[in-house]
DNA sequence: TATGAATGAGCCTTCATTCAT
DNA sequence: TATGAATGAAGGCTCATTCAT
């Protein structure tokens, strides 16, 4: 006998963003049990990090985010034991993505300022398409935090913004084109403040001053507005 | 007041901020009921404030919230009607607050660039003294800004704003010290992002990097900071 | 403060009936006290026995009900003990009014056929003009008739209708037009059955058999075939 | 089941009916959970079916009937999904079960006015034998038959009446037994509302007339009189 | 590994009723 | 008489979680 299913009536301001698309593909026959339990355990975290970033950790609903998954709700207790723990691990895999961007930059090639430019432009941009891991984060302060104790190799990770950030300072202390009393810290605070707020912001920005920030021809304009702001503190006058 | 005890008073976290203790007075004798009845609301509120600040509008329980009122649960609805219309009734009168401060500055009297630092620095000591707002900021972000329809006047209050940046920067062109292709709304937005950011990403930015941007010490340090990049990006280079 | 007045979205089904329409007149001031104190009464009843028909003893709100009054919900309690003593004057009162109509038919001065006919034709009018007293009615079946004990002089004045139609029976068996075997209560109980079905089942029987009994055209030939089928049984066959 | 007790078991002037009682049977262990759920959701809607009937939809008590059931509230809302939703599987389910009864009778064999005769007797046996059904259709007719929407079927259902009395006045035609101008849903109408009466407004009936409509004594001659009464009206006077 | 059925605890909300002025 | 404020009790409904198979 089936139950009648409720409406669902799932927010219908979703924005667009890059978090892949939950695939509800059949099983397959030819691939052993691990990789489908891999394969399972990603399906959930996908769904679950919608669902959390959208409505947070109790605004969200376990029986919403199975609903939307290809296994059942039983699975999701199976894998991470309670809803605490899903989001636990939605938390820990979101902050785990952050970072391997700059890499692929190869900043050391150039002149500090250029460095310094694009890695803020990187940043920039990296939030903007990555609007679930802002409403994540917003979540964890309002949470304290509470749930970022056991991430592993958090700092460590984090560290090499700083690592980079505190070479592309050394550099143009080198070249003359930076102020030498920067700190690395303050510098990735006040980057990350104006990229994060321009996402984080967006909605409140717009009702109370009819902007939004998020509107794709403001991005660009605000990408280069960042960039200079931090550039133009950080630049040795000369 | 006999309500039933929740399961665990889970607000150990609790980080201070100025917000007006919910007085638990006697009834006044020689007051009229209306007085009574403001002040039952106000004391809803109050309490409310806290309780929607530190668990947000689905975490936050009607109960706990009555259990530390002057009144009962039922008041709550007489009152509100409902959770969500306590809730908008506590977004909107934080809302109805911020912008108080900038009156009393007396802008008009310095020269351009002393009246923008003062007013960067008050913007900064207000986010730092008023992390519930903050957090209630945050959690309208999560929910899409959905609440912030039918607070009455909330645009032409925080124009005032804007008109008192515009009013800084036409100063600064006459005077010379200042850019004149600044907007007023960007140099707000920016202002706010990095008050904001200080206050709103304290907990996961300490967890993640091992500095506490709300530590006494560090904080008039980040509020000189704030000032030096938008004086820094605003200061016409001479 | 005025707290927000609640949606109330009062049913949008209502069909006509010729309750007197509750009236919202302002004070008199050369009329004694109590006049207005039954002026008052006369407004809650109105209003609630309104309220009651349409939405049954359990179904109405006292709330509701003290809106649409010219005072306020303590008089309700003031005047009728609690909602139960209302829904009791209420029926009491409705049932009052019942019977008062076939007084001025003069029925004595017509033959027994034409006065029968008569009969039934007003007692269709007065069930299909009141629909309100006969959803009370259902009302007060659902609930065992537990309300209707202490009802003043109920019996007597329902009695009435008996002695008439007893009246009628006689003068017919007189006359030789009527059967002799006929008793009045039964005569009553299947005029009352054929005039109330036709406003008391209304709505199923028109979800249910695509007919609405209560449709003006139809209400016409339904009152004929209600006096044909009564006065064919009564009938002595010649 | 520790459900909380209610203050005051109400139902003292039940009166008897033939719906089957909620069985409370122990698990069988040889079935599989399917027939189990088949039987929760009957043993559900079997309690249900009294509350609704004996007190309507706004009179009853969701804790009530789950007190009464085998299983919990939370059942309730799993199958049924809300009060209302439960109300209208019962109303649906008993809409259901009607018109089952004259297929039984074999009436294409009699000549028309035996099975006429019949099918009225039936009739007003079934609403004899089924007053929580009379109750449930009252309560329906309140809610101007509301939820009376998505009963599947109900019109093809109930037309089955409308056919047999169409067979049985055709046949009439033919023999010359019965008139040849009446309508079969004008028919059905008058039969249900001498036998339907008798039903709903047994209690005010005796109340105000002091004639117990339902008393097994009564019952008989009304049953007769119901007969006699439509035979009368559609015989062809001779 | 997987799934439909089941559950206890508690959450938001409502209602008839009373109090203080 | 009249009114806004207040209340206890309970009512409908939801949620994370577990059980039986």
């Amino acid at each position: 006998m089936k139950v009648r299913r409720m409406a669902a009536s799932t927010s219908t301001r979703r924005i667009p963003d890059d978090s892949p698309a939950p695939r509800k593909i059949g099983r397959r026959r030819d691939v052993d049990r691990a990789a489908d339990a891999e394969e399972t355990r990603e399906n959930i975290l996908n769904v679950a990090t919608r669902e959390f970033a959208e409505k947070g950790l109790s605004g969200a609903r376990i029986d919403e985010i199975a609903e939307q998954t290809n296994t059942s709700k039983r699975m999701i207790y199976y894998y991470f034991s309670s809803k605490e723990g899903l989001y636990r691990a939605v938390v820990s895999r979101e902050y785990g993505r952050i970072r391997d961007a700059e890499a692929e930059l190869n900043l050391e090639e150039m002149p500090a300022l250029e460095a310094l430019a694009q890695l803020i432009g990187k940043t920039f941009d990296w939030h903007f398409q990555h609007p679930d891991f802002v409403r994540l984060v917003m979540n964890e302060n309002i949470h304290f935090a509470a749930h970022l104790d056991d991430v592993e190799g958090i700092q460590e990770r984090n560290e090499s913004v700083i690592a980079t950030l505190n070479a592309i300072l050394r550099k143009g202390a080198r070249e003359g084109s930076l102020r030498t009393d920067i700190d690395p810290v303050d510098l990735h605070m006040n980057i990350s403040a104006l990229c994060f707020y321009t996402v984080s912001n967006r909605y409140t920005f717009r009702k109370v001053f009819g902007r939004d920030m998020g509107a794709p021809g403001l991005a660009k304009q605000r990408r280069d507005q960042v960039i200079e702001i931090i550039l133009n503190w950080c630049r040795l006058a000369s």
